[in-house]
DNA sequence: TTGAAAGCGCTAACAC
DNA sequence: GTGTTAGCGCTTTCAA
């Protein structure tokens, strides 16, 4: 067991009170940064600090925890996913969260179930009342954050907006539009669009705001086949018959996200596309990684790291009651890159 | 406060076990996971799980944890860092420690503390019996590591070795060495060999890996000066003066990570070095992204992910009392990619 | 100013 | 099988 380790039994704030020959609760006022009113004589005061500092004694938070019904934890909950070099935006998102939660002396939970954990189980871990409030980023469960609401644990949803909870998120559709509107200040008439294959809200917004901007400005957008895995975005025959057509081809293939983006610029040239001259090609995303990758994308950067800060700025105000409003959107912005 | 939003009060084991007319303690043993011998009929038994259901009990993890002394939380310190897409390595480890809790019925804590905090402070923090155990990587505070191991908090050191505790880490000397070995077959003579500013052990191995191998083989190696920020590893006057002697000119750069290989390919073709034809270039780390490079290194892929998992696995040992190794190291892989 | 006492919700001996 | 009884270490009224 953990505590037979350590051969010197932890000291208690009672160790403490005694050794001074006070109570706990004295000491308890005055080892802790309590804001209450009890004052306590600078004798006893100073008594207690030297006595707690010569024991050695150390808080134990999750006592206090327990009395205070508050752990000074924020949970963060991304489906079933893994941090990974590969996925530069959660990487980001979450070092959003530590920067946003450090500087308000809160700490971080990850919290990760094996994928296949059947929801009431996800939702006994989550909602074990070991988080202060939960940073929820898992749309495509559709049974999980119900439930989870009920439990009355403060959330809010980062990234894609969950009707009906608090939500932080970038401005996809505006994104969207801005990318369309590029390709058609470039001339292009036809555009080839890459979507997921999960139609969460932000993957969607991007989508319509696209779709809406080109069909202001005359342009013409097909919709692909939708990619599962971003790191195999293949062309259906269909669609390399699209875009080897002569009368109307297509010029350009809007990506709903930069890993797609960066793998189909590889398979384009592979299909003897050069690029940016024969094909154009854009994605979503714009990490800092942008720079270090061998196509220089001409994308919008979202700006994850702030959503992610401003999301565990929103669940604290939540957690203590402050007014907040309903949801953030961040702005994003345009990247020209070299893609098109 | 957090309690008071639900305005439904939580259900307690108290109220379960009175709503079926048994005992607390009954119950416990019921609806916990406690392999104890305390046998309960099945009659009670299956009333107390149903009213546990309809009732909507939800054990308390704070108490469970205060009563039993565990958390089944483990925190991660990562010095002063925060996560990001630049930062390769962090993620692929973090996610390597995810994996392996998520597995164990862990969650992990990334404990962030804000830069410059002081060492009693961050050790009060860290050390607040909030977390089983700790996943340590911040070997250049010297201070911190002694007074945290005295707090008697199981402790494992990752990626550095730090004397004294258990660690896991890569074979950076072994990856060293093979570098070297690739240089000097390839028919370099003399090689520049960067190295960061910070000699933690991880640096340090693997710069005497490559010149003990280098040595063998009778190759030069000179160092350059140390890199403070890999995203700006600038040469030196002296240095470039090296690259273009005519007698005795280096032929490659070996820098001990990606990063600041990747950069300085830049620089390199910035000042007319073609890669790898006129300069070689090689890294360390190899982490998934790099596929996704502009410049395909030739470096060492050292496993940051299984690293992560393997910590989390031996602190998990550790706080159980199980008997483990020392240390771990972890081999690494040669990867030839297109630099040298 | 300080102390007493009653929790916070759960676990774990041990007695019945 | 089940209940009793102490805690776990700290917070927080409320009296003294």
């Amino acid at each position: 067991m953990a505590d037979l380790q350590d051969g010197n039994k932890l000291v208690t704030l009672r160790d403490v009170a005694r050794s001074v020959g006070v109570n706990v609760a004295t000491a308890s006022a005055v080892l802790n940064q309590t804001r209450s009113g009890t004052r306590v004589s600078e004798k006893t005061r100073t008594a207690l600090l030297a006595a707690a500092q010569t024991m050695g004694y150390r808080p134990n938070e999750v006592a206090r925890s327990l009395a205070r019904r508050r752990t000074k934890l924020i949970g963060f909950f991304a489906r079933f996913e893994f941090l990974s070099s590969r996925n530069a935006f959660l990487s980001e998102l979450v070092g959003g969260m530590q920067e946003a939660a450090s500087l308000l002396e809160y700490d971080l939970v990850l919290h990760t179930v094996p994928e296949g954990t059947p929801v009431p189980r996800a939702v006994a871990t989550l909602a074990d009342r070991r988080v202060d409030g939960l940073l929820f980023f898992a749309p495509e469960e559709p049974a999980l954050l119900p439930e989870l609401r009920r439990t009355g644990l403060p959330i809010v949803c980062v990234v894609d907006h969950c009707p009906g909870s608090s939500s932080v998120t970038a401005d996809d559709f505006g994104g969207g539009a801005r990318l369309a509107r590029h390709l058609a200040e470039k001339g292009h008439r036809r555009v080839l669009y890459r979507d997921w294959h999960l139609q969460v809200s932000s993957v969607v917004a991007r989508r319509e705001g696209f779709q809406s901007e080109a069909r202001r400005r005359g342009m013409d957008v097909i919709l692909g086949e939708r990619v599962v895995n971003v790191h195999a975005p293949h062309f259906t025959e269909a669609e390399v018959a699209l875009l080897r057509e002569e009368r109307h081809p297509v010029t350009a293939v809007a990506c709903w996200e930069d890993t797609t983006a960066s793998r189909t610029c590889e398979v384009l040239e592979g299909l003897g596309f050069e690029i940016p001259n024969r094909m154009a090609v854009t994605g979503f995303n714009g990490t800092q990684l942008a720079e270090l990758v061998r196509y220089p994308l001409t994308t919008i950067r979202a700006p994850w790291r702030e959503v992610g800060a401003q999301s565990v700025r929103r669940l604290l105000a939540l957690v203590n009651d402050e007014p907040i409003p309903e949801w953030d959107t961040l702005p994003v912005e345009f990247l020209p890159g070299g893609t098109a």
